[in-house]
DNA sequence: GCCAACGTTGGC
DNA sequence: GCCAACGTTGGC
């Protein structure tokens, strides 16, 4: 499943930052499925929708594209860290990350609102699931598709 | 800050 | 395995 969303609250990071930092280690991920999703289905060049979530305009900001495969998420094991789970043995690493590489920043961004507008033609897609937490899912194609098209014209 | 929805934990 | 309690997510 070449296609994915992740969701990244923008005052923790946001495109900008991603922008800035070429590629980051996407690092705090504790959900398992969303781990499984990283370690079992997710590949070099699968490409991301970035979403920014828990802000004032929340949506779609930018493309970013999978650069490293999983590995584990060294914050797991950092006992200053807000992800680190004493659970979680070096020999034996519970959580995993992915290296996301900056691919651009939409003309603006494809709001929620604007994604759920057109939800007739976005069945199936998880972030418009009834109580949807995940910050890492697969996004079929055409549903990675329609939501460009959305980008707000120059 | 509120709260619905969901995941996790732990007693039994 | 059940399920109540608790914690988290994330839009509003």
């Amino acid at each position: 499943m070449p296609y994915w969303l992740m969701k990244s609250e923008p005052h923790e990071f946001s495109i900008d930052d991603l922008a800035r930092r070429k590629v980051e280690p996407w690092t705090g991920v504790r959900n398992y499925q969303a781990r499984n999703f990283m370690r079992d289905q997710m590949k070099v060049g699968d490409r991301v929708l970035f979403y920014h979530s828990s802000c004032p305009v929340p949506g779609v900001a930018g493309i970013a594209r999978i650069v490293g495969p999983a590995k584990p998420d060294p914050t797991q094991f950092d006992p200053r860290s807000d992800y680190h789970d004493p659970g979680s043995k070096p020999d034996d690493p519970r959580w995993l990350c992915v290296d996301v590489g900056f691919v651009r920043k939409l003309r603006g961004v494809v709001t929620l609102d604007a994604i759920r507008a057109q939800a007739a033609k976005l069945e199936g897609l998880t972030l418009l699931a009834r109580g949807n937490r995940l910050s890492v899912f697969p996004l079929a194609e055409r549903h990675y598709d329609l939501i460009l098209e959305l980008e707000p014209k120059p």
